[in-house]
Parts: structure tokens; C-alpha cells; sequence
DNA sequence: CAACTACTTGAACAAGTGTTCCATAAGTTT
DNA sequence: AAACTTATGGAACACTTGTTCAAGTAGTTG
């Protein structure tokens, strides 16, 4: 093996965790080439070493992020958790991981804009309905769309809401109007 | 009265409107003094005139622009209005509106950032809580959760939903499982 | 007409940007 | 050890940025 290349490697992965960092604390707005060395504690040239151009190091960052959340996401969202899991979850979400949070909707925006990230911006819902195959496809849809909601608007709030507040609305979407089609039982 | 002041507010307007379109077509990334200046056909120095910073300028902007949109959306949510109503407002959003729904996300987001934006962003939701008073709050807010969700998943499709398509999860959302709870009645 | 006020605008500045370049160091292979 | 590849990092370049400044114009008021 090449000790040279796997230190790269690692320096490599070094900078894309300082960078969101850098998204976690300042935004997108807040990523320079400079910025992120400094974070990272690596010359300004460093990054430019790895990554051909910011908009690489970005958008590799900010896709790693999307897949690492979209872990946890399925864990629980997907595989039927209770309504408690999924509201605790999404409590976490705007709380402890609000940062993390707002990095994903960073990618969500400049999806909106860029199509060649719209696959990796909509890749836990891709996986949520492949993983599921809900029976009442319209319920589950609407409670996704819903997560996306409660996420967002928890971020803008005065006080992000905590698991008790949003259970009751989880609750609400899984056990749709009839049960036997809802996607998931809750509590 | 002052004709240079009439013609000073006329052109700060005009810088504002030339403001909203820059973001619309590049984002808040893409506004700079001179984006500005060169979209609206003023001097480089004509935003810094009429807003002490370009963050004022950004803000009045977003916010304005978050205010226009809040009428539209309470006259069809809020009001009761019927889900192909809310279906049919949802998709002109994310299609024929779709850049000006990005520059309301690129509000949230900053609000996210910034506790003085907030109440801005969050204003169409307060609105829409007050003007309904709506008999199952814990439904109402799903919907308000879900009409985000689905617009923010519809700027990253690869083709954006159209009015058929979210109809029936609007539907499903405004008729939920108990009818006399229930914020409106669809169609 | 003179004094005043509001607006206009080009030039300029310091600061920060992405990126290139190149000499050097360090590890690997022969 | 020589030849090679890969990684490192400081200096520099051309460029854009937000903002300031001062000189100018054109409306308003006395």
C-alpha cells in the first residue's frame, strides 16, 4: 500500500468534515477555500489539492451529509417506527442536530437549482418509499411531505419544538382515516 | 410634496423588485451591489443610497417579497378552500412560480440563521393558525406541515408535480380520519 | 435668485476571493 | 542510492466584493 495516499485519503476526509462544519455554523455563504483550511487546519492550498474546485468540495460535502442523515432517517421513518420514534426523531433533528439540519436544507436549495443534486437531495425518499412499498401510497406521501414541513418550520421557529409537541401530529398522519391502509401503526 | 422624494421611493422600489428577480434567477448567493445595479439599471452606488447594507437591502427584499406571497396562500388555505383549490395553488408554486418559491426558501433558511427573520418567514403560518381557528389544531398543522413539504419536495423533482398529482394527498390531509374535526372539506 | 435639500454617480480603496505555480519534502519502487 | 510519484505549502495573480467619498445635478423653499 501507499502510506502517501492513504494519509491523502484521510486529509482528504479531514477537510470534507471541517467544511461542513464551516455549513453547520455559517452556511453555504461561509465556505471559502480559506475558510475551510483554516478550520481544518490545513493550508489554504490544501483543498484545492483535492477538490478540482470549491463547487466539488461543497457538493461532495453536502452530499456525504445528505447519505449519513438518510441512515438515521430510513432507521426509523421507514422501517414503520411508532410515532414516538419518528417524533423523536424529528425533535432531534431541530435541536441537538439543528446545524446538520440546516446543512440539509442547504441542499435542498441549491438542488432546486442545480439538477445534477436533485438525486442525492431526494435520495431518503427515494429509499422510503422503495423501502416501505406503503400500502396507501397517498398517506405515506403525505406524511414524508409533512416531515419535511415539521423540519423546516421547527427550524424558524422562536423555540424548536420538542418530541411532546410533535407527536400528537405524527401520530396523526400515521393512523390516517382508515387503518388498515396507513403505512404505520402509531403508539 | 417632494418630487425628488416620489421619485426616490419609486426608484428604491424598483431597486427591490430588481433585487427579487436576481434571486430569483441566481439565488441570494448571486446578489451583490452590482448584480443588483445592473439588473435594475442604476449606478453601483444607487443600493447603497437607498439601504445602509447590502444585508438590509437582502432583507427588505425577502421580506417583502414573503408578505406578497402570504395574501395567495390565505386566500386558498386558510380560507377553507377546497383541496383541488390548495392542490391547483400548490403546483403553480413549484412550476410557473418556481423562482419566486425558491426565493421563499432561501428566506427560511436565512431565518433559520437570523432570530429577526424569523417572524417574517413563520408570518403566512401565523396568519393562516389565526384566520382559521380551525376545530382540530393537531390536523391543521400537519397540513401546514405537509403544504411545505410538498413544495419544497416539488422544487427538487426532476419534473414538478402538477395539480392532479397533489390533489389527492391534499385531499387526504384536509379529510382526515375523523370528518367533524377536520379544518375544511374537500371537494 | 439664493439657500437648501435630496438625489446621482464615477472613482477609488482595502479586503477577500478562487485558483495557479513552483520549489520542496516525503514516501515508494527499482 | 537513484528515479519516481505523491503530497505539501508559501507566494502571487487577477478579479470581485462592500463601502466610502466627494463632486455634481436637479428639484424645493424662502
Amino acid at each position: 500500500m501507499d502510506g502517501r495516499r492513504a494519509r491523502g485519503e484521510k486529509k482528504r476526509r479531514a477537510i470534507v468534515e471541517a467544511t461542513l462544519r464551516v455549513i453547520e455554523r455559517d452556511g453555504v455563504a461561509g465556505v471559502t477555500h480559506r475558510s475551510v483550511a483554516r478550520e481544518a487546519g490545513v493550508p489554504t492550498t490544501a483543498p484545492t489539492y483535492y477538490f478540482a474546485t470549491l463547487d466539488d468540495l461543497l457538493i461532495a460535502t453536502l452530499v456525504q451529509a445528505a447519505e449519513e442523515t438518510c441512515e438515521e432517517m430510513l432507521g426509523t421513518v421507514a422501517r414503520g417506527g411508532t410515532a414516538r420514534e419518528i417524533a423523536a426523531m424529528l425533535a432531534k433533528a431541530v435541536n441537538e442536530n439543528r446545524g446538520r439540519t440546516l446543512a440539509e436544507y442547504e441542499l435542498y436549495l441549491l438542488a432546486g437549482r442545480r439538477p445534477e443534486l436533485r438525486a442525492a437531495a431526494r435520495r431518503w425518499l427515494d429509499l422510503a418509499v422503495e423501502a416501505m412499498r406503503p400500502a396507501d401510497p397517498v398517506a405515506f406521501r403525505a406524511l414524508l411531505a409533512a416531515v419535511d414541513g415539521l423540519l423546516i418550520q421547527g427550524l424558524i421557529a422562536d423555540v424548536a419544538p420538542n418530541e411532546d409537541e410533535l407527536e400528537p401530529i405524527v401520530s396523526f398522519l400515521i393512523c390516517g382515516r382508515d387503518d388498515s391502509t396507513a403505512p404505520a401503526r402509531g403508539q
